[in-house]
DNA sequence: TGGGTTTTATATCGATTGATCTAGAATAGC
DNA sequence: GCTATTCTAGATCAATCGATATAAAACCCA
C-alpha cells in the first residue's frame, strides 16, 4: 500500500555505480548521485538510507554483475590455460576501450576505502580472494593435472603471480593505456606457464622499446 | 627582509605527506594538514598556495626522496638479478610493517587522480616509466649480457612484467597484507628470469604461438 | 628608532557537504 | 469516498569545505 515507486531500483543503482565507479566514494557528491540516478535526495535516502549504504549496495551489485559472471563464463567452458589467457585478454580490451579510464571498481575499491574501512576490506578481500582462487585452479585441477600448464612451480606460486599480473594491468591502465605495455606484461607469464618449453632457445619474436 | 617563518619548510611538507599519503587527496581536509603540519590556515596559504598546489609539491618530494634513491642504490652496488630481488624484499618489508596500510603513494595517485587530471598523469607516468625501465635495464644491459638472466623473453617483456607484478604487490598489500601471498607472487617471476632452472631443464623444442 | 615587509593568529567568507523536514501527490484497503 | 500509507518535490538544516580578509606580531634595513 502507499504510493508506488516512480523508478526501478536495479536501473537508478546502476546509474550509482556509474557515479562511485568513475569518481570514487569521496568525491561523489549526494547531488551528483541524485543527478544521475534521476531522483531527488529525498528518494534517495528514503530507498537507500546514507551514501555508504548506497555505496554498499552499489559495490555488491557491480561484483555480482561482473565477476561472478566472468569467471564462471571462462571456467566452465574453456580448458584452463585457455581461460587464463581469455580472462587476460578481456581484461587488456576493455581496459583499452574504457575511455573514461574507470578501471575495476573493486580495486579502486580496494585502495581507496578497504585500507580504512573493516567491513570493506572483509568484502574487497572475499572477492580478491575468489579471483587468485580462480587462477589457483586453472593451474591445478585442470592444467597441471592434464600437462598443459607447468609444474615447476606450486599451483598456489602461479596463481598468486596471475592473480597480482591482473590487479597490477588494471592499475596501470587507468594511467597508461597502452596495448604494448599491457599486452607485453602478460605475455611472460603466460610463457611461463607453459612446461617444458625451451625459454632460453626462441621465441624472442616480441622486442620493443 | 620581513618576519621569519616559525616552520622549515621540508619539515611541514613531510607532514603533510603523511596526510595525502594515508588519506587520499580528497578524504584530506585544509584543516587537517594545517593541523598535522602545525601550522595555521593562513600560513600553510601563504607557503603553499591551495590545496592543489600543496599535493603537488607533497608528491614530488615523495617521488624524489623515494624512488630516485631506491632505484640508485639498488641498481648502483648490487647485480642486476640480486637488485630486482632486493628491490621486491625492500617493498614486501615495507608493505608488512606498513600497519597504517598506506601502500605506495604513487600508485594511489596514480588510481585516485591521475587518471581524471593530465597533468598528475603525466607526472605519474613519468615516474611508472622510470621503474618500468629500471626492471629492463637489469634484464638487459647486465642480466641477459652476462648470462644471470633468461634471454627467452624479450628484456622489454620481462621489465614489463616485473613492472607489473611490483604495482600489483603494492596494491594488494593495502588490502591483504599476507606474507605468504606477497612472496608467493613474486617467487614464480624470479624464477622466470634464472636462466636454467627446474621449469626448463628438460628442453625439449616446443613452438611456440 | 622607525618605515617597510612578511608571517602569524583569528574570524569569517560563500559554497558545498550529507542529511532531514514539511507539504503535497499518488496509491491500496476499507 | 475516506483513511492510512508511501513516495515525491523543494526548501532547508547544521557542519564542513576551500579559501580570504583583517590586523597584530616579528623581523630587516635605513
Amino acid at each position: 500500500m502507499g504510493r508506488p515507486r516512480e523508478f526501478d531500483e536495479t536501473e537508478v543503482l546502476v546509474a550509482a555505480i556509474d557515479c562511485f565507479w568513475e569518481r570514487g566514494y569521496e568525491a561523489t557528491s549526494i547531488r551528483e548521485l541524485a543527478d544521475k540516478m534521476g531522483l531527488t535526495g529525498a528518494s534517495l535516502y528514503n530507498a537507500f538510507g546514507d551514501k555508504r549504504t548506497l555505496y554498499r549496495r552499489a559495490l555488491y551489485h557491480y561484483i555480482e554483475t561482473t565477476f561472478a559472471d566472468r569467471v564462471q563464463r571462462l571456467e566452465g567452458k574453456l580448458p584452463p590455460l585457455q581461460a587464463i589467457k581469455a580472462f587476460f585478454s578481456e581484461i587488456i580490451e576493455r581496459s583499452l576501450d574504457d575511455k573514461q579510464r574507470k578501471g575495476c571498481m573493486l580495486v579502486n575499491s580496494a585502495l581507496e576505502i578497504a585500507p580504512h574501512d573493516p567491513e570493506f576490506r572483509e568484502t574487497v578481500t572475499e572477492v580478491l580472494e575468489h579471483i587468485e582462487a580462480f587462477f589457483r585452479r586453472c593451474v591445478q585441477e585442470a592444467g597441471q593435472q592434464d600437462g598443459t600448464i607447468t609444474t615447476s612451480q606450486s599451483a598456489a606460486d602461479l596463481g598468486r603471480l596471475l592473480f597480482g599480473v591482473h590487479i597490477g594491468l588494471r592499475v596501470i591502465a587507468r594511467t597508461r593505456p597502452e596495448r604494448t605495455l599491457l599486452e607485453g606484461m602478460v605475455r611472460p607469464a603466460l610463457a611461463l606457464l607453459s612446461p617444458k618449453t625451451a625459454h632460453n632457445i626462441s621465441s624472442r619474436a616480441h622486442s620493443a622499446t
